[in-house]
DNA sequence: CGAGGGTTTGAAGTGCATCAAATAGTGTGG
DNA sequence: CCACACTATTTGATGCACTTCAAACCCTCG
């Protein structure tokens, strides 16, 4: 459990409070609560009147949407230290996505009326907006040519990337996070798909695939294969760095 | 030919400059220069210094990728009072995109210079920027929402409907804006895929269809097909508001 | 051990891309 | 105004990638 100090001090990591003078930051954080919620919960969904947004401690949440006729697009999971929700401020208040927890997890939540308010008043926390909501684009801008570009496989071998921390030329050893499913509709593709994806990606580039942990002993050669029509050049740095 | 009063009047207009008092609008608005393209000519290419940003007051630019292995993704078209390059301020100063005229164009092009330290002084532009940005990131994610669920006929009855200005019930003419070739693009497919999708959205909706010209005599027709499995409700109507 | 969800495999279908060629349109110079 | 050249668009045939439906296989957990 963790108490008010401690919240402030984890929020205070976070990109769009950086350099807020004290009083901004404490009364932005002002109504901040943790949580901590079960794999299934729905925190939210698209379109209802939003309140607060939200940033994870540890677990991951889903962020997706639903089409009329019920199919669902996974628009992305995030990890720890991701905010998400924040967003409808500039949405008519109105969530643009549903929020799902696919791993139980620990979240703070904070009010979006004080942030919206202080936005208009800080110049310091308007340009952390700016360069966050900046950033989210050229990620999903990334997003795009993804989809139109790359092959399941490719998609696949770039999200895997993603997941390497150190920057080693040699091995790395990695396992997957939440469930190959959710990987696979993250990635816009059928759990099948993305099971015979894995495999051709595994022929094509020697990463060594047990169960949910994967080695890559070669990360240039998971570079070469992945990136090869990606625009980016090839780490796909940009999208690393983003929450 | 424009006077540099014109350029100013051309530019009060634009989302980003709305409310900003005159010191600031002037400055940021000093360096404008109206120039005429032809078709074909290159603004800028992806990853090259960035100087100015520009607005279309006519004509058409598209904005594109270029991937490692020469495919090309277009990543739009822009209309008239439209505003491109000025990304790049958030962007270590590199155009995310490369520019070109796809159709005898007039433009205004400003220094980024001036506006990004202008950001960082005044309140109104960097909240202007933001809602700018924050809109942007809407019309994105929709996108990839379409790229991900929608069917190629689909995708062209959504842009159709863009097409169509006024919200009449009964039927509506229109006449596309640039070669089908380019719109295609546009829209991730082949010319060959447009072209048989096109058939194949008339056979569904009872949209007419001569050359570049389309009439659609029942709207609703239209959108049920196209929005079936699109998650934005019906007229995609946040996309239409976006330049 | 048995139930149930996640994962893999197989077979068949669909949609879009690709290659190739015919056709329609457009602008040119004669 | 016509013939030619060139480009946009359409059409056909074929192939590949991903999906869909179905069934087997795991694996965990009660």
């Amino acid at each position: 459990m963790k108490n008010k100090n401690d919240i402030k001090e984890t929020l205070s990591h976070l990109d769009i409070f950086k350099n807020c003078d004290k009083q901004t930051y404490n009364t932005v954080t002002a109504g901040a609560v943790t949580q901590i919620f079960e794999k299934g919960k729905i925190l939210f969904v698209q379109e209802e009147q939003a309140e607060r947004y939200y940033m994870m401690i540890s677990g991951w949440v889903k962020l997706f949407r639903e089409t009329l006729d019920g199919a669902q697009a996974v628009i992305d999971i995030l990890p720890k230290s991701s905010i998400f929700g924040e967003m409808s401020i500039f949405n008519d208040d109105l969530y643009p996505y549903s929020a799902e927890i696919v791993d139980n997890a620990h979240v703070i939540s904070l009010p979006l009326a004080t942030l919206k308010s202080e936005i208009n008043k800080n110049g310091t926390l308007t340009m952390n907006m700016l360069r966050h909501v900046a950033r989210h684009n050229n990620k999903q801008g990334k997003e795009i040519e993804h989809l139109a570009l790359q092959s399941a496989p490719q998609r696949i071998g770039c999200f895997l990337l993603r997941l390497i921390d150190q920057e080693k030329s040699g091995a790395a050893t990695l396992h997957l996070p939440y469930d190959k499913t959710l990987i696979a509709a993250r990635l816009g593709m059928q759990p099948e798909t993305f099971s015979r994806a894995l495999r051709k990606l595994r022929d094509a580039t020697d990463i060594d695939i047990s169960g949910a942990t994967i080695t890559i002993e070669n990360v240039k050669n998971l570079e070469n294969y992945a990136c090869m029509n990606c625009s980016s050049g090839f780490p796909c740095k940009d999208l690393k760095k983003i929450a």
